[in-house]
RNA sequence: GCUCACGUGGCGAAAUGGCAGACGCGCACGACUCAGAAUCGUGUGGGGCAACCCAUGGAGGUUCAAGUCCUCUCGUGAGCACCA
């Protein structure tokens, strides 16, 4: 024998062989409604990952994470009896490409598609089980046509308050139309970043820098295309509710939106015929409103201010629109402001309060001006203190008697109570709850025409126009300054040609400069701006379910399916379980019931895993973009997607984040060299919960390849010459007792730990089970098939090996992807005898072993027979005792 | 500053309110071997000869019983950051 290193197992023929049948098989295409093999009755499951930017630098091992779990519920569900959408595609338009392409003079196509086919080839060696028939490319001239299209959609509708939902523009009573499609031309400021040369969405702007790179982005008006998202702000909020997400995220995304409730307040100015609006969300506090804060780009500022105080006004004005948004969160510590001299009027008590401009009321929330009540709002009582405003308390935090009336307090408090209370100082509020006051006092303003109830958002308009090259164009044309769609039949729109497209350094799109590509008609010339690549993202996993259709952007059929699925899909999570289901009532055992029966299913994807820095970006629009769509009746869920899974990132080895600079980056290529896809996918589910975050360890995929190499000798052994041969398997020994309540608590274990995603713990109960047979021999042939098909949609070459070498295939099993998933047997769980822990006050003091049907009396008296439990209960009196069945008796003794 | 999540052996981690540390890594010892590697077996939270005692960031509380529930506190991570 030679020095060289022997593998443990001969992962490496084992893999490349498999990978290249399960391709030449199409082992794990899916049919869809129409296609051959396609079975109408059978439940459907879409199980979807976050498709990659195809970067240049390839996969390091973070990426599969993610993954390898959808692979792995894929193929479980698979031999479960579903057909299984289980697709991957490409987010490829990007900056990345566009630089890389102005660096080098490649065209980013070429880039991509060189990066396209890397991540291919290494997605490949991790084995995983996609239907490369539906691959998408979001820079594919028939995938973006579609993009284009849903634009276009976007277009020609608007948003029905009276429906609440989308309808074609042509249902628009009112005025111009423009004014309302949920696509539209703003000139408005922007997020302008001169280092990126392009504008930029409120979400990709973090802290005044972009978050692309951490460059300076400061404000400009111009003219883009802005998506009217905050016109489904409600239904991305209260739809939410619906959704199998993790609470962090819809708490993101609630927050986000940060839909507030509230209402708009008409105060007078003093003698004026203006009015000026403010938003709050605490009315009942009104009372205490000692004075009004307007934002400095307030329309009504110039027309306010008294001529004594326009200069020092004007110059606040200028100072405050010279400061970028950086330094304004920056400066955010010191509330600056100026008196306008001007006041207005409160409403409920005809009291004149000062009107000051501050920075620190913003323009493009809620009306842009405010009444500041200082007593009971922290900024408010932060600039009353530095300008020595007054501060008025009228908000109690316990009922308080005889404080009533109109005697203002005269001590001013040392800090805000933000808090609800009880109404004092109040007027007729006086004495009530916060939450009365508040409804009591918007009914009294509404009665008076000054003032009602209103809800406020955070979320803003979504901009939707970049200044690059490498994008999809828009499929709008203008003629002196008005834009019209293209028709549905000119699509798809693709980018000129062009060799220099380099940002123009302005906010002139690099469009702009193919002349002719610009020139639509004489008289027309093409948007030059295009879209961002959040486009692109936002219905791939539509064109999944139909991805080679050039008729539509999914077929309808195809659609309804993978969306919605048979009627009883998703009722049958574990269909060879039905049967035991009933057997196991009778013998009351526990089997989880399904879930999708209790809750029903608003959104059609079934399963999504991705990174947590989509929570409000990809997944926002995404759902705005679906919810148009279904509005329109192009889709059949009002949610794209139903259950929503965050895979933890994984660190260096150094336990810090993964990088190139840290040195610390590794790639699953040498991995899979060196131990193997099966150990490299058995590891990354092993190491901890699919959620958290954790670091690679080299030693640990070296115990995981151990695991699978004892799996391998479980059935192998090696010859004389030093050949693998089928080792000590018996097809006549059956399983003893023991070893029977072994491998049904495996199948137990291990589906429901598939089900919940849990793979780390559904790997260690196949430990325990190669750990059990690895001291049984001859091993019984069943178990091992067994042991196969559960491990299958973790290790799938390791386990199609052993299974093709063992021959079950020959003996009338399927392949083992389509063999039908294993159902456990209650009854082999229970054993006829068990130990309970014997506790004194709590404290183990003992074991005993009785029978399962004994008495708790039986139980009683054997425990407090018990030696030890003699002892310690010497000379006390026994006061209760505890019998947990199953578990422990606890004797309390006083 | 505010909101949310998380703190368990030397390490990654398990644990429907019911025997804390399953499983793996590492380590120690043993078997096989001329020897090593690989493999197989045994042991492995801390203290103590032992009986026992102590242990889930810290302090209280609820309970027959708390890693798990409640209150406060410290630490780590994420998000938001003048949103009225």
């Amino acid at each position: 024998m030679s020095n060289e290193r022997r593998k443990p197992y001969p992962f490496d023929q084992i893999e490349a062989k498999w990978q290249r049948l399960w391709e030449e098989r199409q082992t794990f295409h899916a049919p869809n409604p129409g296609e051959a093999g396609f079975d109408p009755a059978q439940p459907k499951y879409f199980a979807l990952d976050m498709f990659p930017y195809p970067s240049g630098a390839g996969l390091h091992v973070g990426h599969p994470e993610g993954y390898i779990a959808t692979d792995i519920v894929a193929r479980y569900k698979r031999m479960c009896g579903f057909n299984v959408l289980h697709p991957m595609g490409w987010d490829a338009f990007g900056l990345p490409a566009e630089q890389y392409a102005i660096k080098t003079g490649q065209h980013p196509a070429v880039t991509t598609a060189a990066n396209v086919a890397k991540f291919k080839a290494q997605l490949g060696r991790v084995g995983l089980a996609y239907d490369w028939a539906r691959e998408v490319n979001t820079t594919d001239p028939n995938y973006y046509r579609w993009t284009q299209w849903i634009f276009l959609q976007l277009y020609g509708s608007w948003y029905n308050p009276e429906t609440r939902r989308a309808e074609p523009i042509d249902t628009y009573a009112g005025g111009n139309p423009d004014s309302v499609r949920l696509a539209f031309s703003s000139e408005a400021p922007v997020n302008w970043c001169p280092a990126l040369g392009t504008v930029l969405a409120n979400e990709e702007v973090v802290g005044g820098l972009s978050e692309v790179g951490g460059h300076p982005v400061e404000r400009r008006p111009l003219r883009q295309w802005m998506l009217r998202i905050t016109a489904y702000a409600d239904r991305l909020v209260e739809e939410l509710d619906g959704l199998d997400w993790p609470e962090s995220i819809k708490l993101l995304q609630r927050n986000w939106v940060g839909r507030s409730e509230g209402a708009e307040v008409t105060f007078a100015a003093a003698g004026s015929v203006e009015t000026i609006k403010v938003f709050t969300t605490r009315p009942d506090t009104l009372y205490g409103a000692t004075y009004m804060v307007l934002s400095p780009e307030h329309r009504l500022v110039d027309l306010l201010t008294t001529p004594d105080q326009a200069e020092a006004v004007r110059a606040y004005r200028e100072s405050a629109a010279r400061k970028s948004d950086m330094e304004r969160t920056e400066l955010a510590k010191e509330k600056t402001g100026v008196f306008t001299g001007a006041f207005a009027v409160n409403p409920v008590n005809a009291e004149r309060i000062p009107i000051w401009i501050a920075d620190y009321v913003l323009a493009g929330y809620g009306t842009g001006a405010i009444m500041a009540v200082p007593a009971h709002d922290e900024r408010d009582f932060e600039f009353a203190r530095k300008y020595f405003l007054p501060i008025r308390e009228v908000v109690s935090p316990e009922p308080r008697l005889g404080l009533g009336g109109e005697s203002p307090c005269s001590a001013e408090p040392l800090e805000p109570f933000v808090g609800e209370g009880y109404a004092i100082h109040s007027g007729p509020l006086d004495g009530l709850p916060t939450a009365e006051a508040k409804a009591e006092i918007t009914a009294r303003l509404e009665r008076l025409g000054l003032g009602k109830g209103t809800r406020n958002y955070k979320l803003r308009d979504w901009l939707f126009s970049r200044q690059r090259y490498w994008g999809e164009p828009f499929p709008i044309v203008w003629e002196n300054g008005r834009h019209r769609a293209l028709d549905e039949s000119e699509l798809p729109l693709t980018p000129p040609e062009m060799i220099d497209f380099k940002p123009t350094g302005t906010p002139e799109p690099p469009l702009s400069k193919a002349e002719d590509w610009i020139r639509y008609s004489t008289i027309e010339t093409r948007e030059t701006n295009t879209m961002p690549q959040w486009a692109g993202s936002c219905w791939y996993y539509l064109r999944y379910c139909d991805a080679q259709n050039r008729e539509r952007f999914v077929g309808e059929e195809a659609e309804r399916y993978w969306m919605t699925g048979p009627a009883a899909a998703g009722a049958q999570t574990m269909r060879d379980n039905a049967d035991f289901a009933l057997n196991a009532e009778a013998v009351g055992a526990d089997v989880p019931a399904p879930r999708a029966a209790t809750r029903p299913k608003i959104g059609g994807v079934d399963l999504y895993v991705g990174g947590t820095e989509h929570a409000v970006l990809h997944l926002l629009y995404a759902r705005f973009w679906h919810k148009v769509l279904y509005d329109l009746g192009h889709v059949s869920t009002p949610e794209p997607f139903q259950k929503l899974v965050n895979q933890g990132i994984i660190l260096g080895e150094d336990g810090q984040k993964m990088s190139k600079s840290r040195g610390n980056v590794v790639n699953p290529d040498d991995v899979i060299e060196a131990c193997g896809a099966d150990a490299f996918r058995c590891f990354e589910m092993f190491m901890g919960p699919l959620e958290q975050m954790k670091p690679w360890s080299t030693l640990g995929v070296e115990g995981s390849s151990r695991f699978l190499a004892r799996v391998w000798r479980l059935a192998m052994e090696e010859n004389q010459a030093g050949e693998w041969v089928v080792g000590p398997v018996s097809d006549s020994t059956e399983p003893d007792r023991a070893a029977q309540k072994v491998i049904h608590a495996t199948i137990k274990k291990v589906t429901e730990d598939i089900e919940a995603l849990s793979f780390n713990t559904a790997i260690a109960q196949m430990m325990v089970f190669v750990n059990h047979f690895t001291a049984v021999t001859p091993r019984p042939a069943s178990a091992l098939r067994i042991l196969l098909q559960l491990l299958n949609p973790i290790a799938p070459h390791l386990t199609e090996e052993l299974w093709e070498r063992l021959g079950f295939e020959e003996n009338g099993a399927r392949p083992l992807p389509s063999e039908p998933w294993p159902a456990y047997d209650p009854s082999l769980l229970i054993e006829d005898e068990v130990e309970l822990a014997v506790q004194v006050n709590g404290k183990v003091r003992d074991k005993l072993v009785v029978k399962l049907d004994a008495t708790q009396e039986t139980i009683i008296s054997t425990a407090l027979a018990a030696p030890k439990v003699q002892e310690w209960t010497a000379g006390k009196q026994v006061k209760k005792v505890i019998v947990v069945p199953g578990k422990l008796v606890n004797i309390v003794v006083g």
